[in-house]
DNA sequence: TAAAATGGCATGATATCCCATAAAAACCCA
DNA sequence: TGGGTTTTTATGGGATATCATGCCATTTTA
């Protein structure tokens, strides 16, 4: 799995280029796709979801364990993989973010890059400015639960 | 498995010939049949289905399990089978709808193209457009659901 | 023989490749 | 440890390739 970490704001140059972490880009190149796979967060709003080709198609085949017909396949299907892009690198490892997710993101001129473990996400700095004082914020309550939690999920393991 | 993503709207010249996205294409002329299958969808009144003959085939063998002489074998027949295409690509990657699909959804002189994983559908951009923002609606509704199928392949995946 | 379907080619827009440069980080060796 | 050197990384710009799509020629069908 691969464990995109740390926080990096980078600048969109006018053809909507950006570079991707030189760190992320290590574990996106494995892959048979040399790129990353972007849509709009269904949980964040104002973010971009990011994360490798390989964790796409398991997502994908998970929606595909429901019924092709049913509307569980469709819905999660429209707000996830028809809004989703196959962004390959350039030579210099950047990516094109299309318009659609620019706008979604509020996206001008720089775009913050945040590690998130398995994916990460893609900002405005400013927006994700305030998301960070607000996420820190609830994670103190929520620190507490992560650990009961951590705990249920290694006894069941075991 | 083939992996469709994102959305594209292309244009329907006067010869009802439409290019299929580039980015489909590589999946779909893998196959010794270079090209797609169509279908109106069965679920989602006025898209049309699409797939390589692959899947189609996975398709017709699920129906194949029903009593060849049952009354859910012959609607599921009559609704897919009967109603599907086989639509070749010219040399540069486009399509001819027939007319009963361009009918079936209201299709005149632009198609959008909507990734779906394993399979993609095709729309008129209007009625498209409408859809999406119900289904996304939804999609959030679902959400405990999807948190639950996330995990489920999460556990498969490693 | 006319109309429609199909194939091939031309074109403009866009994305991709390739090279250059500056800043930052890592390295190295006294 | 520190200062200089090399390597990596981010970013910019011009050249090239790809793609969607329009147009014309050829084939097929009615």
């Amino acid at each position: 799995m691969a464990l995109f970490l740390s926080r990096f704001d980078n600048r969109v140059d006018r053809k909507g280029r950006v570079s991707v972490p030189a760190s992320f880009r290590a574990d996106l190149t494995a892959d048979v796709f040399a790129g990353v796979v972007v849509f709009p967060s269904p949980s964040t709003s104002g973010a971009i979801d990011g994360c490798d080709i390989g964790r796409m198609k398991q997502l994908a085949e998970g929606i595909d364990t429901f019924n092709p017909f049913s509307a569980e396949y469709g819905d999660l299907a429209t707000a996830i993989l028809t809004k989703s892009h196959r962004l390959p690198f350039d030579g210099e490892g950047r990516i094109i973010l299309p318009q659609p997710l620019l706008e979604h993101a509020s996206i001008t001129n720089m775009a913050t890059f945040a590690g998130r473990g398995a994916t990460f996400q893609i900002w405005a700095p400013e927006v994700y400015g305030i998301y960070e004082v607000e996420a820190t914020e609830r994670a103190k309550e929520q620190a507490a639960k992560f650990e009961l939690q951590r705990r249920d999920m290694m006894g069941a393991g075991e």
